[in-house]
DNA sequence: CTGTTAGCGCCTTCAA
DNA sequence: TTGAAGGCGCTAACAG
């Protein structure tokens, strides 16, 4: 079991001795400390570099009592929105001079309390997480007294977790102006799924708007699971298309990857997009990929990401925030591309 | 610095403090070793939780000398290919009880390495990674040292890492048969990137193929460089029809991205697939999310993974590999969808 | 059955 | 400018 490789690892002692120095002055080499002669460090770098010397992290991390280190947790790394944030929180980890230990939740309650476990365990200086769902809030906000954690999408009021996210309230009304503007009086929802807060939100100004410009702002609801927001759009729009006989003008997808679902079904109908429906997605995810390129509703990713970890780091570092500093709304911005166009007719 | 949130983080010398016993009681009661009574174990750990004590795992892999941990570093989280692989190992790694480090090396050499170091600092007890290109293995070869590392794409002649990828000589040989024994006589190869060991091997056997049976086996190549596979397949099949102007019967494409590429351009130019183009990839990768479902050729991804990860084990506990036994091939298959048909007229 | 003790590899005072 | 020694939190002998 220690035999491993038969090759026992170099530690300090072991170059320390071939260099003929003490431990302290390794150490102090490699940290570029001060106060040693020049051709002693550069001796004893020299030496480390021979014996190809890797300073073991845990060991330090045991005694600095820090390790550079945040911990992200996410449903669904497979979800290419998902996958853009994680994308840019190492990105901007890096930068910031920390790494970055990836967790996939699974879309599952307990993994993801797990591997806040294991990510405490591991001493992280900081978690960020996409919450599996409103649960996540009771089930995680007391690992709080150990490390600062963040959100990356709304928590239920009253939770103690601050959080960085979409203005949603926002985004719903965007794209419902939008649309108005292009001149449309007959818009339907698709994929709108009530467990997620920022499907209601988005929901709720898209009904405020259209009732306050008087044009119809339809909703259709399935009860029916889903195994991905992509088969939602899919196949509800698809449910949609049989039971009704004409189409609305535009629909307002609950989300990129539900749209794209709705562009495969007119696909397969040959309802051409825009010219017989112009549609609108939000997050910006994938919008560009498939055949039609989507407008679509979303916040900077990269600011998002941005955000939250300077918020880890500001609680990190012994600041505590003020109840409205832990609950940042993103503005959102129209993107457009090909999918809308203006109503005429 | 140390004030960090005021707040002194539970360790197992408080908990045994707490509970009236010694820390190695605790740590014997947390670890489920023998030796002690029903009621002290169960007294022990009702203290831990009161306590919310959350062991230290960076102390803990420090004497233990392992940390259960292994180490994925990948090109882009953002591609659905790796994305999947890197779902696929973490649940693996799991079941066997590992918890996973992934890294994003985001296609850079540097960084690649970069990120060796940092696993073997953390005392990883293998590396599983999917290399940026043919040049890693020559960068990478010597960390074999310190730790079992295995390659999930095949290495450079010669090199010393072991590794588990596809038989992609076969996946270009089962391609080219499925479309001949279709009926197809003029078939077109797109999307060949000649750095990427994978499209040599399968344009190779294409080529074998189609000569020896005596039909058109075509390849298009531009010197370009694009930013994805997807742009590749797309950018370089619309380049093909404006040169052109006789369609193929059937085209290969260098894999699922790039076939998702030619279908936006044949979409665009109401070209219907299969009906007048016979379509096939590789990796079985996003090949049922665009408007049509690819058929195409590919090995089982959670084969692949756990593969390598038994590899990873038997390695890391001593047993030294055999030269073939560190190059397993595995054999494609073909799956069948909507994107080819029976040639008729 | 339980406690004492010696490190794991590293950093950091405190002396020299 | 350098070295010796203590300790980070934990486990694993070895005693009792």
């Amino acid at each position: 079991m220690k035999a491993k490789q038969g090759v026992k690892v170099t530690t300090i002692k072991d170059v320390a001795r071939e260099a003929g120095v003490s431990v302290a002055t390794v150490s102090r080499a490699l940290n570029g400390l001060g106060g040693m002669s020049e051709e002693t460090r550069e001796y004893v770098l020299g030496v480390c570099e021979r014996m190809a010397y890797v300073p073991n992290s845990l060991a330090r991390g045991l005694v600095m009592q820090h390790t550079q280190t945040i911990g992200i947790v996410i449903p669904d790394i497979t979800s290419p929105f998902y996958a853009k944030l994680m994308e840019l929180a190492a990105g901007e980890a890096k930068l910031l001079g920390y790494q970055v230990l990836f967790c996939n939740s699974f879309r599952n309650y307990e993994m993801e309390e797990d591997y806040f476990k294991l990510l405490i365990g591991n001493q992280v200086e900081g978690i960020l997480f996409f919450p599996v769902g409103e649960q996540s809030a009771k089930n995680l906000y007391h690992f709080m007294r150990y490390v600062p954690i963040v959100a990356l999408n709304q928590m239920p009021e009253g939770n103690p977790i601050p959080y960085v996210c979409t203005d949603e309230a926002k985004s719903g009304e965007i794209a419902a102006r939008y649309l108005i503007e292009c001149g449309f009086r007959d818009m339907l929802f698709i994929g709108y799924d009530a467990r997620r807060m920022a499907h209601r939100k988005r929901v709720e100004s898209f009904q405020g708007v259209t009732k306050q410009a008087g044009v119809a702002g339809r909703i259709f609801e399935t009860e029916r699971q889903y195994k991905s927001s992509f088969e939602r759009g899919y196949r509800q729009f698809g449910e949609f298309l049989e039971q009704k006989t004409k189409l609305p003008e535009a629909v307002i997808a609950a989300s990129d990857a539900t749209a794209n679902g709705v562009i495969k079904a007119c696909v397969e109908r040959n309802i051409s997009i825009p010219e017989e429906l112009s549609l609108i997605g939000f997050d910006n995810i994938n919008a560009d990929l498939p055949t039609i390129s989507l407008t679509t509703v979303s916040i900077s990713h990269s600011l998002h990401v941005k955000r939250a970890i300077e918020m880890l780091i500001r609680m990190q570092s012994g600041i505590s925030l003020k109840r409205e500093e832990g609950h940042v709304f993103l503005k959102p911005e129209l993107i457009e591309r090909d999918s809308c166009k203006i109503h005429t007719s």
